[in-house]
DNA sequence: ACCAGCACTTAAAGCGCTTCAAATCAACAC
DNA sequence: GTGTTGATTTGAAGCGCTTTAAGTGCTGGT
């Protein structure tokens, strides 16, 4: 690549290099000292000097440099988000994330997984960044590495149950919202409920245990089938193409490890003629976006996104604001949400 | 909120603080200005220096604090990128930049868009982390806010035309899109063919357009129909409930502005026990993740994401380090991808 | 010996902002 | 007048890194 340029960041065009806090100091004729107080809000300037700053910055249209007061206060005021860019319930997280944070004068920075960037990547991009802590939504990493890793900046997983939680973790009750699903489909009088897994992950395997457990209580376990899966639509629908092909014993209701695998299986089933929750019932779990569409109508859990989102950051600012050092575990009830893909069997 | 911590951003527990790059140059017994050198990769040290710098960093496992070096050097190597969090598609483009963007030396800074975050905040966002151009998916506000904006860093339009052409677009060509999509269907037989629309942007707008012409071109102007609708899964399904609950004259074919939408529609079909493609055939737009699986087996339209996203990378680096200062706008060609969605007429 | 030329190194000046200790000032009490 | 006090304001020292002009040694030529 040959360097034709200047190599100056310059705006679009002919930019005017952008206002400096002394610019704006120089226009009011006070210290930059004092205008950085009134900029950030800390009490001591008159109410004259005030007003007199924040019109002359008004009118420069001074943008304060994050880069330049990180790097003299020797804070960010960042918190690192992990996330899978393809998760819709992913997505709900970071929406409330956002809101959450700026309600406590944090900013967000997302670093995404891709086929390509793994959680390592991820994570240091975050750190580089100098993200103050890290919001891991679903990490896969062994306990260990989070925990090493905690020893750079605070760690809060996310959905995720660490062992020896000697972190943070904000999670709902995986277990309990399968049982609570397969409680549900029970209760209309289904015996053969299959489960369609979402792999190795610890997730996974605490919603897995959920059904194995419930479906015990109920004295099923004959009926207990589990299905290999992971959490894209994709898997769902191979599941339900499993089924179909099967043809003899279906069972008369699946859960799917999250809604995503949950429509996949209930598109696939629609497509091969079988009603749902006619011919079979179906549930999967987050209450993400797609599950509330009409043509879904997905019974499923939700994990409140909101509170999630809320306690993950609470957790974050008691770990760099207020000295917290104990590690502690906010585990949410999930709740059954209700809706039309499941039914008596038939 | 009452301050009790003492407001250092320490680490998890009890952290040491990061190294330096004085520590580095300590432990090897050189100066911060050759370890910058070195670690930087520019020519001038000696190989001997090299090996011992890398080894001393390496040991105390020294990371480069980016604020500090975007401060220094003026550049902050990253390219802020404006993402809508809940689309497939642009989590197909975002995949993609970050490959793109890894092997020009660039970082992404993602910024999203949700209910409660406009394009004006995300966009500040982005400059505030000193992204030095700005890399907007599918972008909504006015052309004149968004060549004003190109003042204060290069803007790159991806996906969406823009009417002055005073900064870089990247995009498909929308109308020949739709166009080939209504083209496959005349083919098959189709006369009566609908189209959800996609809102009142510039993307919906050529996208509708291509629909217009197209049908006109067919000389099927009597058939020409535009439901409201806008990039949803629910749009798409409220149109298909506005089609199922009409009865009478169903158009045999529905194109939707995006497969979101034509996703929602055919769910909202089956479910009403139309089955598609048999009863009616349906196609959409964007050839995300989900209009591959086998139970939505979509024919849509590939934009190439990849493409448009090397495309968008490297018109940036043009203007951030070849000095490229007049406007260019690349349209690719769209490709219709023919699935099992669309047949003859019944 | 002496100097040019080359290959490395480094001192030092910032980048734009925050932080405090110290300075300034007006108002007050003696 | 003088000393005090509380309210404001500010000088100056960095934050961790980049950058450039200015070394420092060496080599080889003469």
């Amino acid at each position: 690549m040959d360097e034709v340029g200047s190599g100056a960041p310059a705006g679009g065009n002919g930019a005017a290099p952008r206002p400096r806090l002394e610019d704006v100091a120089a226009r009011v004729g006070l210290s930059t000292a004092s205008v950085s107080l009134v900029l950030r809000g800390v009490p001591g300037p008159s109410e004259r000097t005030r007003q007199r700053v924040l019109k002359a910055a008004a009118e420069l249209g001074y943008r304060p440099d994050r880069t330049a007061s990180a790097l003299a206060s020797r804070r960010s005021r960042l918190l690192g988000v992990m996330v899978d860019i393809h998760s819709p319930f992913h997505a709900e997280l970071v929406e409330h994330l956002h809101t959450a944070a700026e309600e406590v004068g944090y900013d967000l920075v997302l670093s995404t997984l891709t086929r390509t960037r793994d959680e390592n990547t991820a994570v240091e991009t975050l750190l580089a960044f100098r993200c103050e802590a890290l919001l891991l939504l679903g990490p896969v990493a062994p306990a260990s590495v989070l925990a090493e890793l905690d020893r750079r900046a605070p760690v809060i997983s996310v959905g995720r149950r660490i062992a020896g939680a000697s972190l943070d973790v904000v999670r709902s009750a995986d277990d309990d919202g399968v049982g609570q699903t397969v409680d549900h489909l029970v209760g209309l009088g289904h015996r053969a409920i299959a489960y369609v897994d979402g792999g190795k992950g610890v997730i996974a395997t605490d919603r897995r245990r959920g059904y194995r457990s419930a479906m015990r209580r109920h004295g099923f376990d004959a009926h207990i089938g589990i299905l290999r899966g992971d959490h894209t639509e994709e898997a769902g629908e191979r599941a339900g193409r499993r089924f179909v092909d099967d043809g003899g014993d279906l069972p008369t209701a699946v859960v799917a490890f999250n809604d995503q695998s949950a429509i996949g299986l209930l598109s696939a089933f629609r497509r091969a003629g079988i009603d749902v929750p006619g011919a079979v019932s179906v549930a999967g779990y987050d209450d993400d976006a797609l599950s509330r569409l009409a043509a879904f109508d997905l019974t499923t859990v939700s994990q409140n996104a909101e509170e999630q989102a809320r306690q993950a950051v609470t957790a974050a600012v008691e770990r760099l604001d207020q000295g917290r050092t104990v590690p502690r575990e906010i585990v949410l009830v999930p709740s059954l949400v209700v809706r039309g893909s499941t039914a008596g069997p038939r």
